[in-house]
DNA sequence: CGGGATCCGGTGCGATACTG
DNA sequence: CAGTATCGCACCGGATCCCG
């Protein structure tokens, strides 16, 4: 995530079919756009583990403390939410509010930018209720 | 991809808000539903780095070969090309018909399944296309 | 042409321990 | 409570070689 220019990064080239902006001739290299390529940039930001998890445990609480998250999520670790809510709050999706009191409180909580993704991820997710058995069952009949 | 359980399949845990399944009362332990959890499948199917990109440039193509393929996303290894086919077809998004022919020749495309997917990925897409200057300069604004 | 097999480095991520 | 710091390793994925 927070490593070189963070995963997809890497990567520099677009696809053809969906980055517009080069579809040249039919040259043998297409060259870089990284930055200007959405298609990079979402897989970038989502390709990870836990981000659509936390954007979605967010999402049908709106505000949430960071042991809330730790809890509902059950699986991550306190490193890894840190990590992703730090991501996800640069790129704008999340906010965090810090409460000076003692003990500490932090309240995270979906930006309008979040909200804005997250009918998107629910389309994902109900296709995902919707087909799995299929999946799995065609999963295992494949040798 | 083909190690252990794939990606996700290594943390059994669900969340607590989407896979209503263990909607117990407020239990210190959410126990394994791994199988059976929509959400982890997605994010376990689509959280690796090229599937989403292969089922989009498939799904303006209909019917692709394996280098057109290769050469449509640029900079993807054969490997990965091939490992992430492979999985697509597994789990019955993408089918592969080899033409016994000299030289070899094998097309792929989307399955009903694999297209019933696409129009959330388009959502997706969409979405980081509308929304991804505001994120690039968040990210860059943000310390 | 469309792969499979193997090797291997970088890194994503968990476990653990410590702090204000 | 809400983190940060350090360590370690599995595994993701690229490079290279081979094959029908």
């Amino acid at each position: 995530m927070q490593y070189g220019t963070r995963g997809f990064g890497t990567y520099p080239e677009v696809t053809k079919g969906e980055c517009q902006e080069n579809r040249m001739k039919e040259n043998s290299e297409v060259f870089s756009m990284s930055e200007s390529c959405p298609i990079r940039n979402v897989l970038d930001r989502f390709g990870d583990k836990w981000s659509i998890l936390v954007l979605l445990v967010l999402s049908d609480e709106e505000k949430m403390r960071f042991n809330e998250l730790h809890k509902a999520i059950g699986d991550i670790s306190q490193k890894m939410l840190t990590v992703t809510l730090r991501t996800l709050e640069a790129d704008g999706l999340v906010s965090r509010e810090v409460f000076p009191e003692i003990p500490p409180r932090v309240e995270y909580r979906l930006t309008l930018l979040g909200k804005s993704l997250m009918p998107h991820i629910h389309g994902l997710v109900k296709w995902a209720k919707d087909n799995q058995e299929v999946i799995v069952s065609k999963r295992k009949q494949y040798a």
